[in-house]
DNA sequence: GCCAAAATGATGTACGTACCTCAAAAAACC
DNA sequence: GGTTTTTTGAGGTACGTACATCATTTTGGC
């Protein structure tokens, strides 16, 4: 037998087309109890509305907004490429994506731009930025409007209804953690942790979970406090170089933020890149570069192609009501070496 | 403006929507001038054919057959479960998918089953087994009928034609090389390499990138030969058992096949998986188990949904002369630690 | 049991493409 | 230049769903 259509439910469910309808698109003016009727039905001959004729009905596009940081770094590049390249494709999906910019660190900001959405036929948001109650208020604001809000790369824990895409930073640093215990070998010393703020509940539990792993190993290894750069080379350089002095000697460097360039550039000048045991975030030709001529010793990475088409697929799904299969949207914490790095890609088509 | 339809096409190419229609489908009664004429214009006003809409009207199922092999392993098992679940998804999208086994080391009845598949009306197939000839001449078979094939998890570097849907082994073994090296530290000792069987280009080529990174780390550490297993318990315990006796002591283990459960069975008699580095492939849920309780301490694995979603989205790209995205579609050699393994998934909707 | 209100049915059009038939025009042949 | 053959056009129906309108039935209130 053929897949069911919304004839047969209007059949098995013994009202009419009109019904049926009324129910799949939950228009007012049917009784519970029949709505439940037609419910039981689609369970009971296994319908599933086909989304492609949905679609084309409805001649609808669906508009997705990326709400990124407006400051530029090798990883929002990334992502913006990777939006860019994906959007082609989706064309085919009657779906269109846009991004817009606001400044991370002010989250007044961030809500401002958020809000402004809510004018415009938007059906989705996904969103990073770092959790404060002015985004949380903005993510509901924009949920009781009824759009689909992910949180995008951050975590917004206190905003249920924002599913996250994103990796599990405590896994994160749980992984850099071991890495970095079995690279060093069985020296001993200090490792160095360097981010550009602690401010970001993502820096919080990549270092929670580094610390968790590095504990195990407290007899030969131990750790700084997590020192932050600010984004600043002259200030890296003098923690750096400070830490150089410490006794026992310092075997590795955890790089906890996107942007490694800066404090690489300062590890450079002072020439301790092959002693040390460096792991960084994020695979973009810079890091690459850095895996390639060894001075970067792995690399903790997110599939940014996968991050951009997960939250699509996310908000495609919970703008239309339709189920998403969770497994396919769950990022993984990957592990870049030299030897498994992929290549980098240029053409877009095969 | 909106996307360009085919009445606009029509306008555009200066012809009447039938012969729109006899261009995009190839059929026949259309002079070569015509067509150059609509195919121009389609790259002028760059329009793109919408699939959902063709899809509809055509009312086709795609139907798409993956070839396994018939014995019973972990990884066959996954790759099994991953597509009943990609099935009841795929649905939506007018596809269907369906298994078939055949004895993999048998060339002759795999291109038997291949040689059935024509008969029916199937539309592309995803073939997992070694490369022979038998293999490779029922391939160009099956495309010379029109069918489109990719070769999945086992490459066919003979067919060109059937595009290749999984990772790439040498670096795969070039990686497990490194994580080797790194992880028995500074010490000295052998590596052993086991394997079910060296025949397979697979295990060839996993091989061949292992030794490219040990032969760096020559000083330190020895590397058996391949020892094959044949997937035998008793005749691996005697090769283990004679690694053990040798100078200098051994440090660790490479399993090179999927089915490490036999060998590992035979490690845990002799009580050696504490004191050794040892190294799979495949995240199952057997070295899940094994990751988390230390006696395996890595794993390097292809995200089977990856595989199996990609294997889809390729033959089905093919089967409707559609591009697809090739950074999307290429599968990564995945590093796996205790730390970073993505949770085992059962319920799939969310 | 009457009336208004609410619920349901019937029907038509649209989305963008495929596929079919028949008619008309253009090209090729002799 | 007339005839056959090939090419092109015109138009309709279908796919499964959305959405709108209007007619009809059912329900609830009194």
């Amino acid at each position: 037998m053929d897949k069911p259509t919304t004839k047969d439910l209007a059949k098995a469910a013994g009202v009419s087309l009109a019904t049926v309808d009324r129910v799949l698109n939950t228009r007012a003016g049917v009784r519970q109890a029949t709505v439940e009727r037609v419910q039981r039905a689609i369970r009971e001959i296994n319908f599933v509305r086909d989304m492609s004729a949905a679609n084309l009905a409805r001649k609808k596009e669906y508009k997705v907004v990326f709400l990124l940081p407006d400051h530029d770094d090798e990883f929002i590049d990334l992502i913006q490429n990777e939006i860019a390249k994906t959007a082609r494709f989706l064309a085919y999906e009657r779906t269109v994506v846009s991004i817009i910019r606001a400044p991370a660190n002010d989250p007044h900001r961030v809500a401002e731009q958020m809000d402004n959405l809510s004018i415009n036929e938007i059906d989705g948001v996904a969103i990073m930025a770092p959790e404060t109650p002015q985004v949380r208020d903005a993510i509901l604001r924009l949920e009781a409007q009824g759009l689909a809000v992910v949180a995008f790369v951050s975590h917004q824990p206190n905003a249920e209804g924002a599913n996250y895409v994103g990796i599990n930073n405590e896994a994160a640093g749980r992984t850099v953690g071991q890495l970095m215990a079995r690279f060093t070998g069985m020296r001993q010393g200090t490792v160095l942790v360097l981010t550009e703020t602690m401010q970001s509940r993502d820096s919080q539990e990549r270092r929670l979970g580094f610390d968790t792993i590095m504990e195990k190993y407290s007899s030969r290894l131990k750790v700084s406090p997590s020192m932050e750069t600010y984004g600043d080379a002259l200030r890296s350089e003098k923690i750096i170089k400070m830490a150089l002095q410490s006794q026992p000697p310092f075997v590795g460097i955890y790089l906890m933020n996107h942007d490694v360039r800066k404090t690489m550039q300062v590890i450079d000048e002072l020439g301790i890149a092959q002693q040390t045991i460096i792991i960084g975030h994020e695979l973009t030709s810079y890091t690459r570069a850095r895996l390639v001529d060894g001075s970067i010793d792995a690399v903790i990475t997110q599939d940014v192609g996968h991050l951009v088409r997960s939250s699509i697929r996310v908000l495609r799904a919970k703008i239309t009501h339709m189920p998403s299969v969770a497994s396919q949207e769950r990022i993984r914490v990957e592990i870049i070496l030299r030897e498994n790095m992929p290549e980098e890609f240029h053409s877009e088509n095969m």
